[in-house]
DNA sequence: TCTGGGGTCCTAGGACCC
DNA sequence: TCTGGGGTCCTAGGACCC
């Protein structure tokens, strides 16, 4: 049993991200407000970010705050490039990396003691890396569970390193604002704030069933457990998506003949067939979202008896999902459409568990081996890590 | 001030099956 | 005869995250 003053699992999170990128890439934009994107901020800067400006803010709103933020438009492919070379250095310090989103990732240092340090020694080292080899500053948090740790990095931003001490974590938790808890939102904030709950100490007394008859059995039995910092999940290596999805919203005064809504539609489906290809994956569920000019939203969905990544096979049916929803589309006034395709494959992989004895204490790579002498090389590299206790899951895509 | 483009997970009702 | 309990899948909507 391994045992120390300081949990093993790093939360890593980029500051700004898409804002930091440009600070990096254009000296001029250096120590002043920036905002990417200018309908809608899709990322601001520090500096702007003091004036008020948040993500998903309104251009308009955003530069009234803050006059003389410079606004850049986006450029994803250097935003992906810097991700990818932040993501070989969190795999350079550990094999146990599960990422959340372009930007943030979960690192399990625990086995690394030995050969690396403490776990708040390799989290300074990771930082210092990152600003080396890819020059973006980032925060660290460190816990024992993979919640404490996200919300330890949320309070050390920007550019901060955070450890929770084993034994203070409540200590530290119980006196921060219920929004810090993952998974407590507007709508969750304001029923809590209803009944006079503000912090996550308060939350901690009410009883689980309390929680439960308020918000429900999962939210409620999730929040109960994160206010005692329970939070049992493991670090998972290469999480697979479940769905795949592209949307375009469109002026206030689009077009919504049946004509116009299809041109869209078969762009989306172009888009997300590709893909679907070049992931490998097939989907047997289409979705259509829609969002109104009142702000309104809905959905529609069919799921084909067999999976698929055909263009012709989902625009077909998604044609069809879209005729029923024309009467809606011609009474509201469409102002987004998109189109997603879930029930990916993973669900028919053939799983292969091994026994915790055949892996603990064994590299990432040795285990990786064992699949490949049983399943085959296809298999290796698509294989998805799922659990690392007792045993680890490999589901394997039945095609190889 | 009216709002992008990705995603995840949960809930609730109905169909259907044993 | 006239009504149990348990389960899965599908659909639509909603909250939340970055």
């Amino acid at each position: 049993m391994f045992v120390s003053g300081e949990g093993t699992i790093l939360h890593a999170d980029l500051d700004a991200f898409y804002a930091s990128v440009e600070q990096r890439d254009d000296p001029r934009l250096r120590g002043r407000p920036v905002i990417v994107g200018g309908g809608v901020v899709l990322a601001a800067s520090y500096e702007a970010k003091a004036h008020g400006v948040r993500t998903a803010m309104g251009g308009a709103q955003a530069r009234s705050l803050c006059p003389q933020a410079i606004v850049v438009p986006p450029r994803m492919s250097a935003y992906s490039a810097a991700s990818k070379a932040v993501f070989e250095v969190f795999r350079s310090t550990t094999p146990l990396v599960e990422g959340l989103s372009i930007d943030e990732a979960f690192l399990d240092v625990g086995g690394l003691r030995r050969i690396a340090g403490s776990p708040s020694g390799i989290a300074a080292r990771l930082r210092a890396e990152v600003r080396e080899r890819v020059g973006l500053p980032i925060t660290v948090g460190v816990a024992r569970t993979k919640f404490l740790a996200k919300v330890a990095s949320g309070v050390a931003k920007p550019d901060g390193l955070l450890v929770v001490p084993i034994g203070d974590e409540l200590g530290f938790l119980h006196p921060l604002a219920v929004e810090r808890l993952w998974g407590v939102g507007k709508v969750t904030a304001a029923k809590l704030h209803e009944h006079g709950i503000t912090t996550v100490g308060e939350v901690a007394e009410i009883p689980e069933r309390i929680l439960v008859s308020l918000l429900g059995p999962a939210l409620g039995r999730h929040l109960h457990a994160l206010a005692h910092n329970r939070d049992p999940r493991p670090v998972q290596v290469g999480r697979r998506r479940r769905s795949i999805g592209a949307q375009r919203a469109m002026g206030r005064r689009a077009p919504n003949t049946p004509e116009a809504v299809d041109a869209v539609v078969v762009a989306l489906v172009d888009r997300i067939a590709r893909r679907l290809r070049s992931a490998e994956r097939v989907g047997r569920t289409v979705m259509l979202r829609l969002r109104f000019a009142d702000y309104s939203r809905a959905s529609r969905s069919h799921t084909l008896s067999q999976a698929t990544c055909s263009t012709d096979a989902i625009l077909t049916a998604v044609r069809a999902v879209t005729a029923r929803a024309m009467p809606v589309i011609e009474e509201r006034g469409l102002t987004l459409v998109g189109v997603a395709i879930g029930n990916l494959d993973d669900d028919d992989a053939v799983q292969l568990v091994l026994p915790f004895d055949e892996v603990a204490g064994t590299a990432l790579d040795a285990v990786l081996d064992t699949v490949h002498d049983r399943f085959g090389s296809t298999a290796v590299t698509r294989a998805v890590l799922l659990g690392r206790d007792p045993g680890l899951t490999v589901p394997i895509p039945p095609d190889s």
